[in-house]
DNA sequence: ATAATATAGGACTATATTAGTCCAATATAA
DNA sequence: TTATATTGGACTAATATAGTCCTATATTAT
């Protein structure tokens, strides 16, 4: 269903093990690849990424290395998300971009789409802290707007393309 | 965030547009394909996935076609992504199966699981006229679990695999 | 300075998945 | 028997993902 692709595993692998790691001490690839049994290349790659993302800060030369840019509780599963699956829009519609001869009343696209929002909304009540000791139940308590039925959040995120 | 392939897309669609037929009449791949202006390969090979998973409803013959199986408040967002996506598990371990010989402490696979299950219980509550004509906003208001609120967040370790 | 350590950035190949097409077989109705 | 239309599956092409490797840069210690 939701379909999390290998290397957003291993990068979720990753954080945990910074998540577990002491105080602000800075972890260096080698180790995170030995700890973790990850190929060190793909650890290196992924760091990268999360460094880039800003979900980890780095330190280069001799005792350099990795940790977390902030406490497992403000890390959330939508910025993860975000940051190892890429901004991955919906398939908006499946004639090409904005030109939808066909049908003005087709919402398709838009309903899928609205979904996604939906979901990714709820993403960020989880935190890298429950993804590391999991809850017996994850809860979904959002829609797309609000949670009360009110018009206060109006998402307008750029879905981009 | 929640990915859909473009056939899945496509196949709603698909759904759509046969939601949208007169009564019980049968509609055949050509004509499906016309009014989408979707490929008719592409179409025909939708439409027996959709009749395999019971979706839809075909006869063969002159005057044969496709019809849906339900009616659009009885086909579930659910059951188009199990049939259009597959059954495709979340990546539960990098590891091998069954052998995490690392870490008896690492839920990641785990975490991620439950909350796919957690998205896959929403999608039940989204019908395909919910598509056909989507709401303003989504609700997704279930947990893994019950829909009751139940002592969310306990943090409980869970049970291996 | 120089050497050693470690990240940064990106190019690159290999692999897997998705998308799309096509064909032969079967069923139905006129 | 002919025309219509689905069924089942094989097949190729296109794309996305996974994984590796190389060069440059920054930092620290000697
Ligand atoms: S086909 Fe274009 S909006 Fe649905
Ligand atoms: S690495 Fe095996 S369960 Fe997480």
């Amino acid at each position: 269903m939701l379909r999390i692709s290998k290397l957003t595993d291993y990068g979720t692998m990753i954080l945990v093990h910074l998540a577990s790691a002491k105080d602000k001490h800075l972890l260096p690839a080698s180790d995170v690849a030995e700890s973790t049994h990850l190929a060190l290349p793909t650890v290196q790659k992924l760091l990268k990424i999360l460094t880039k993302n800003g979900l980890v800060e780095s330190a280069r030369g001799t005792d350099g290395g990795y940790r977390l840019a902030r406490a497992p509780e403000q890390i959330t599963a939508a910025e993860i998300l975000d940051t190892l699956e890429g901004p991955v829009a919906i398939t908006e519609c499946s004639h090409d971009d904005g030109h939808c001869d066909l049908e003005p009343n087709c919402q398709v696209g838009n309903a899928w789409q609205k979904i996604s929002l939906a979901i990714r909304a709820a993403m960020n009540d989880i935190r890298l802290c429950d993804l590391q000791n999991p809850p017996m139940e994850f809860p979904l308590r959002h829609t797309i707007l609000s949670k009360s039925g009110h018009k206060p959040r109006l998402h307008k995120q750029a879905l981009g393309k």
